[in-house]
DNA sequence: TATTGTTATACTCTATAACTATA
DNA sequence: TATAGTTATAGAGTATAACAATA
């Protein structure tokens, strides 16, 4: 075998454990912040995506990937602490629209802000190119979608 | 301001918010295959931990960043199952040492695999010099410390 | 009939506090 | 005294099944 390039290589398995390994680290700093406010990982998630969104139960449990049940339960417990509220929706009267409150945007602000204090220190450590390549590498593996 | 470079800008916002993202999407990836083996994340990471470790209750729960309580319960299951074995110490009467049984490991490889599987199709629209770069970013970045 | 949301039920996950055994 | 692990307890997260209301 002259080409080394040519050698069948299955994906590169380090990466995937850097990944791995990254989003466990990622998911503990927004546990960690959550924990602070007395917020599940989920309950973070909500407040994060109905900040500029107002979605239905079923919508909001698409984007979770949980089954609506949960969040009802889930809603319940986040309404009684006054950080989202549902209303009705005025085109069908089956769905119930969620938004945040007032104090839910506001948490929602604090959490974006103290993610991206304790997320800093790390994405410090690339140059300004680096990371630009490191948000184009990731666009680019689709990892929205993933 | 000539000197646009010059311009004291926050960290990145727009990777902070590709970091989170692709977190979300790899965990997501290691929920469903945890599900098809019926394994809560939690127990898929003993599993991964375990591997090639041997470990006291209280050092998994420093792994995990969880109470040792929780690890009992946690072990409880799992033992249950066949995956995992609770052994003496023979240097300290008082722990327990915690290692995966010939199933459990059997059944983290397995993980292993369909985690690549799962992830490949990603990582795979890089080219060899991305990946690499990739890895080498994430490592400068200190992503398993994060 | 199909869809939206809620409720009842049953587990798992998790932390706190109190306990036992060993060091 | 201090540390390792377990247990009891309580609350949150989760899915399944059954239900009511609306489409």
């Amino acid at each position: 075998m002259a080409d080394d390039t040519a050698r069948v290589e299955g994906p590169d398995a380090e990466l995937m454990d850097g990944l791995v390994q990254a989003a466990f680290a990622i998911t503990s700093v927004l546990n960690r912040v959550g924990a602070r406010h007395e917020l599940s990982l989920t309950q973070l998630r909500v407040l994060g995506i109905l900040r500029d969104r107002r979605l239905g139960v079923t919508e909001l449990a698409r984007h979770l990937g949980l089954d609506k049940s949960t969040i009802s339960g889930l809603l319940d417990r986040a309404g009684k602490r006054g950080l989202v509220e549902r209303g009705a929706d005025p085109g069908d009267g089956r769905v119930v629209r969620v938004t945040l409150s007032e104090q839910g945007h506001h948490l929602a602000e604090s959490i974006r802000v103290e993610v991206a204090d304790l997320l800093a220190p790390f994405v410090d450590n690339l140059t300004r190119s680096e990371q630009g390549r490191m948000r184009a590498l990731l666009a680019r593996m689709g990892a929205g979608v993933l």
